[in-house]
DNA sequence: GAGAATATAATGTCTGCACATAATAGCCCT
DNA sequence: AGGGCTATTATGTGCAGACATTATATTCTC
């Protein structure tokens, strides 16, 4: 989401309404109220730019910033030479911020504690072969707990592909986590992300410490860098869990 | 998400390697392998942007262009006077498309389904009032199923503020989905979603045709336009269900 | 030395202009 | 008609310069 720190928080309280400078926000805002309204139907094309900026009384690039933004947040759609667009469906679009569980942890007040529960290395099932897009070669499987104030809260089961993340297979993973390590080591990558409800398995309802077959939350994640596949995830959360986010 | 089509698609088969024009796209690419590479780390202030301007070759605005993006993908953190930052521990950002459940459906290449329920005044329970942000009046309280090939798919449970949705009250809803008038009618919402697992309710494990108890993906969601409470709902998919995005 | 006023540096954005790119619309030719 | 070339048009982006906005840094004052 862009910025938008709304510019002018009113000037003084001589100054009646104040001129109001014309910013790329204004326009967005005027825009979205028409679409609100409705005077932009969807479906329907929109004046162009250079229309819009006389009508505004501002530059084409001004406008161009505006609708662009709108564009990016679903509400347009812009095609060259045909023009903008109101969007018939507008898709919502849902932003969830996939925090270090550490992090979420502590940002609640609560205490972090981490748990290796166990470490091999091993051939990935098929699921995860595919998911990675690596060979049959052994793997470093490794299962871990996340704990809130003494109490699990997620469990992690963790495949690393040894060719992707070479330095992970060092690290002392029973005091590094090693989503930490990751984040801390192999910045800026690229994945896949899938969510989730099943029934806890036993073995991890155990871990979590609810009754098997309970309904938990689950979260997939496939990380790779550049082509190359890195580790498949998959936290398993104590029941209760919900992920929430403004839309 | 910025559009980025990769500007330039090689030139002929007899100029080298094509001078490349420095788009803001170059820029950005630029960037991120420093960031990659580590050359800017963690925390760390990069040089400002008329420097990188000079150093590129091109215009502080083209600069600008290229670190918002990054900033806005959550990578650099920028601050006016401060400079520019490398993020430390870039919170990932995925991108849910919450799709109308007609539309997810028939992408599929199903035919779709809407049944609807129920539908009866009520005073809503304690929670809804609290997301709605309503006293205790009474409001429409509707159940419908969404159905793949004849399958249940989704139940869909509502909660709708007369006061937020007048039009809606007068629907027929047996023909014409809640969702699917909302969607048409009250566009451009805002609001906030939850995500959770649970285990099925009895009545709602009889629609969806599973066992009570299943695990069952739930998905909660508040719609507002404007601090004007519209409606609540809660969406609860048949066991099986994964909800998968890029990251 | 603490606090307030002021200078300064970096990003944010607007303007006006130019050209690039993509896709539609129209034309021409057969 | 049909197929292919061409013109046109709306958006995408670059550039240079200017001013606005905001923190930070510095200096001044008591």
């Amino acid at each position: 989401m862009p910025s938008d720190p709304s510019p002018r928080i009113a000037a003084g309280h001589e100054t009646p309404p104040a001129p109001e400078a014309i910013t790329w926000q204004t326009i967005r805002a005027r825009a979205l109220s028409r679409l609100r309204s409705g005077a932009w139907a969807p479906g329907e094309l929109i004046p162009n730019e250079a229309a819009l900026a006389t009508e505004f009384g501002c530059a084409r690039a001004t406008v161009n910033r505006a609708l662009r933004d709108l564009a990016e947040a679903g509400y347009l759609e812009r095609r060259r030479k045909a023009g903008t667009r109101v969007v018939r469906n507008p898709v919502r679009k849902a932003t969830l911020s996939i925090a270090i569980i550490r992090d979420e942890i502590e940002a609640g007040g609560h205490s972090y504690e981490y748990r290796l529960l166990s470490r091999r290395m091993a051939p990935p099932p098929r699921a995860v072969q595919d998911a990675l897009g690596t060979n049959t070669h052994p793997c470093l499987h490794a299962c871990a707990l996340h704990l809130a104030d003494g109490i699990p809260r997620v469990h992690e089961e963790r495949w690393v592909d040894p060719g992707g993340a070479p330095g992970l297979m060092e690290v002392d993973l029973a005091t590094t986590g090693a989503n930490a390590w990751l984040v801390e080591n192999v910045r800026y990558t690229e994945g896949t992300l899938s969510l989730s409800a099943a029934a806890a398995e036993a073995h991890i309802a155990a871990h979590l410490g609810c009754a098997p077959g309970s309904a938990v939350f689950v979260l997939e994640r496939v990380t790779r860098m550049r082509e190359t596949a890195i580790t498949w995830v998959r936290m398993t959360y104590a029941p209760g869990y919900r992920m929430t986010t403004a839309i």
